[in-house]
DNA sequence: GCCGATCGTCGAAGCGCTTCGACGATGGCG
DNA sequence: CGCCATCGTCGAAGCGCTTCGACGATCGGC
C-alpha cells in the first residue's frame, strides 16, 4: 500500500502538497496538481482512513442505529437503511450499522472511540433512554421518529397526524359518515413508538373537524386479531362505510375477512391504508394509500446530519407532508344515501 | 476526551503500560492493572479507533455488502444482516454497511483505505465481477452464496442441492409419485444467483434417485404468474399430487389458487416450501418447509472471517445441511393409490 | 551465593495523514 | 519603481495509539 510519501516522491513534491491536492484546502498550480494526480493514479494510492481520522478528527462515517428485530416492519426499515446508505455515499460518507439492542452502550462506544462523525437513530420510543445518552455525545445525532422530549436534537419523520387527517379528509370527501380506524397492534402502543399516538390523535381531531362519526381500535396480529378488531368496530358503530388501516400486517387478513363476510371493497366499504406503496399495490385489490416515505425521510436525515456537521442551521423538527395516492379501494357514497 | 497519556499520568505509569493493560499482550502486575483500570473508569477513557487502526493496522470493523434493492427477499436479507452484526459484536467488531450497487468500487474503497479488516459479501451471481476484485484485496473475504469460481475464497451457504433432495425424499416417503417444482421467477435465473440452479439440479437428481416423475417450471411474480406456472406444470404432467415451492412470494397466491380451484392441501395436493420459518407458519395453512437458516449462515460467515483474520484454518466451502420441519401441508398417499 | 531466565515496566520510534507557519516568487497598485 | 498582498509550496509538529528493545528486579537451579 503506497502512502502519501510515496506519492509525494513520485510527483516530486512534498507530502503536504499532496494532501492539499486531495483536500483542495490551498491553491495548487495546475501542473503540480496534474503531476500529483498522475502519481496517485499510477500508484493506486488510497489515503488510510485511520490516519486521516487521527489527523483531522473526521471519520467520514455515520452510525445508523436500526432495530434489527425481525418483525413486520422489516421492509420499511430496509427502505430507511437503503436511503440512508445511499444518501451518505452521496456525501462521501460510509455507514456503520448498529443494532438497537445494544442500546445506549453501542452509541457511546462508537461515539467515544471516535468511529463516527454523526449518528442517525431509528425507532424511537416516547421516552427513549437513548435520548439523554445522545445529548451527551460530542457528535450530532438525527432521529427518525419523534420522542417526547427531543429538545436540541434534530428529528425527521412523516407527519402522522397530518396523514390521519388526510385519510379522513379523503373519505369525508367521498361522502363517508361513519369511519373506523384499524390501529396498530397493542404491542406497538405498549412499545410507545410515538407514531401510533400521533396518528390516533390526528384521527380524532380530524373526526371532529369534519364532523364524522368514528371508532378506533388497536388490532392484534393474525386473522383472529383482525376478526375481533372488526367485531369491536362494528359493535361500537354500526353502518361503517369506510376503514382507515394503520397496520400493515392486518391488511391482508382484513381484506380476506371483508371478502369472506361479503363486504365488497369499495362498493360496500372503502379502505385507506397507511403503508408502503408496494404493499398497497400488491394486495388483491389495489389500495388507496398514504405512503410511508422512507426514502425521503432517510435522505433528509442524512442531509440534516451533514448540515449539522458543517455547522449550518437546521430545522430541528421536520415532519414530512403525507401524500395520498388514489387507487381502487375507495368509493363514493352517493348524496342520496347521506 | 481523555487520551492514553492522561490515563497513564492518572495511574502513575507510562502510556505503554496502559496499552498493555488494555491488550493483555504483556504481563502486568495485579496492582498496576487495578490502578490503570480505575483511572480508565474514572476518566471515561475510550481508545481512539483511528489511532488504534493506524498503529496496529487493525480496525475491528468488517464490511457487509448487502443487496439493498427493495424486493421480495427483504426479510431474509435482514435476517442475514442481523446475524452478521450480532456475531460481529460478539467478536468485538463493528459492521460497515455497503450496498451491492456500489459494485466493485465500494469493496475497493473500503479495503484500500483500510477501513475494514475483512469483508462479507451477500447475493453473489454465478460469475460475479466482484470475485476477482475480492481476490486482489489484502483483506480476506467470506461469501454468502456459491459463485462459479470461488477458489481461494471462503463460501458459506445453505446446501440447496441437499434441500431439494430432502424435500423430494419427504414427499416420496409419503408415497407421492408425481411431483411438481414451482421455481423462482425467471428474473432470478437470469440474475444467475446460483441457489436457483443448485436447487434445480438437486431436484432433478433426486427425481431420478427416487424414481419419481417430476416437472419443473419457473414462476413469474403475482397471481397471474402462479396461475400460468401451475397450468404449465399440470399440462406437462397430469395427476400431480405434490408441489415443491422454491419461491417465497409465489406461496400466498399459489395457496389462493389451489383453494380457488378446489384442490385441498394436503388432501388433494401436498406442499413443501423452501422459505423462512415464519413465512411458512403465517400462511393460511401451516406449511411443511425447509428453512433458510439465515441466522446460522450469517453467524458462520463471521466466524469464518474471524478465523481467517487470525490465520487459523477454515473450510473454504461450507454448505449447511437443510432441516425440514413437518407441519400441516403434506399428506400420505395410501398404498392402494400407488 | 552466583548466573541466567523471567517478570514488570518504561521510553522511544513510528503508523500515515493534516495543518500551521514560513518563505520565495509574482503581481497589482500607488 | 518599490511595497505589500497573494500564490504555491515546503517542513515540521502532532493526532493517539501500539510495539519493540531495554533494563532493573526477582527467582529458581546448582
Amino acid at each position: 500500500m503506497p502512502t502519501i510519501n510515496d506519492v509525494a516522491k513520485a510527483a516530486g513534491v512534498s507530502p503536504s502538497t499532496v494532501s492539499y491536492v486531495l483536500s483542495g484546502r490551498r491553491p495548487i498550480s495546475a501542473e503540480t496538481r496534474a503531476r500529483v494526480q498522475a502519481a496517485i493514479a499510477e500508484l493506486g494510492f488510497h489515503p488510510h482512513a485511520g490516519a486521516r481520522a487521527l489527523a483531522s478528527s473526521k471519520t467520514n462515517v455515520i452510525a445508523l442505529v436500526a432495530p434489527l428485530r425481525v418483525d413486520v416492519n422489516v421492509p420499511v426499515i430496509m427502505q430507511f437503511a437503503t436511503a440512508v446508505v445511499t444518501a451518505a455515499r452521496s456525501y462521501n460518507h460510509d455507514v456503520l450499522l448498529l443494532t438497537k439492542d445494544e442500546g445506549t452502550a453501542g452509541l457511546e462506544r462508537v461515539a467515544h472511540s471516535t468511529m463516527v462523525d454523526a449518528l442517525i437513530v431509528m425507532d424511537l420510543e416516547r421516552d427513549d433512554v437513548r435520548i439523554p445518552a445522545l445529548r451527551k455525545l460530542k457528535q450530532p445525532s438525527v432521529l427518525i421518529g419523534l420522542p417526547a422530549d427531543h429538545t436540541g436534537i434534530a428529528c425527521v419523520d412523516l407527519d402522522f397526524g397530518a396523514a390521519a387527517r388526510e385519510a379522513l379528509a379523503h373519505l369525508a370527501g367521498h361522502g363517508h359518515q361513519r369511519i373506523g380506524l384499524v390501529g396498530p397492534s397493542p404491542a406497538v402502543y405498549k412499545r410507545q413508538t410515538t407514531y401510533a399516538d400521533r396518528f390516533l390523535t390526528g384521527f380524532l381531531e380530524a373526526s371532529a373537524e369534519f364532523g364524522r362519526r368514528t371508532v378506533t381500535h388497536p388490532c392484534e396480529p393474525g386473522a383472529e386479531g383482525v376478526r375481533s378488531c372488526m367485531a369491536d368496530l362494528d359493535a361500537e358503530l354500526d353502518g361503517l362505510t369506510a376503514l382507515v388501516v394503520h397496520n400493515e400486517e392486518a391488511l391482508r387478513p382484513l381484506l380476506d375477512l371483508l371478502h369472506a363476510t361479503g363486504r365488497r371493497v369499495p362498493e360496500d366499504i372503502s379502505v385507506v391504508a397507511i403503508c408502503p406503496r408496494d404493499v398497497a399495490t400488491m394486495m388483491p385489490i389495489s389500495l388507496t394509500s398514504i405512503d410511508i416515505p422512507a426514502h425521503d425521510v432517510g435522505t433528509l436525515a442524512v442531509e440534516t446530519a451533514m448540515r449539522l456537521l458543517d455547522g449550518r442551521r437546521v430545522e430541528y423538527t421536520r415532519l414530512l407532508a403525507p401524500g395520498l395516492v388514489e387507487r381502487d379501494s375507495c368509493g363514493e357514497i352517493s348524496t342520496s344515501h347521506r
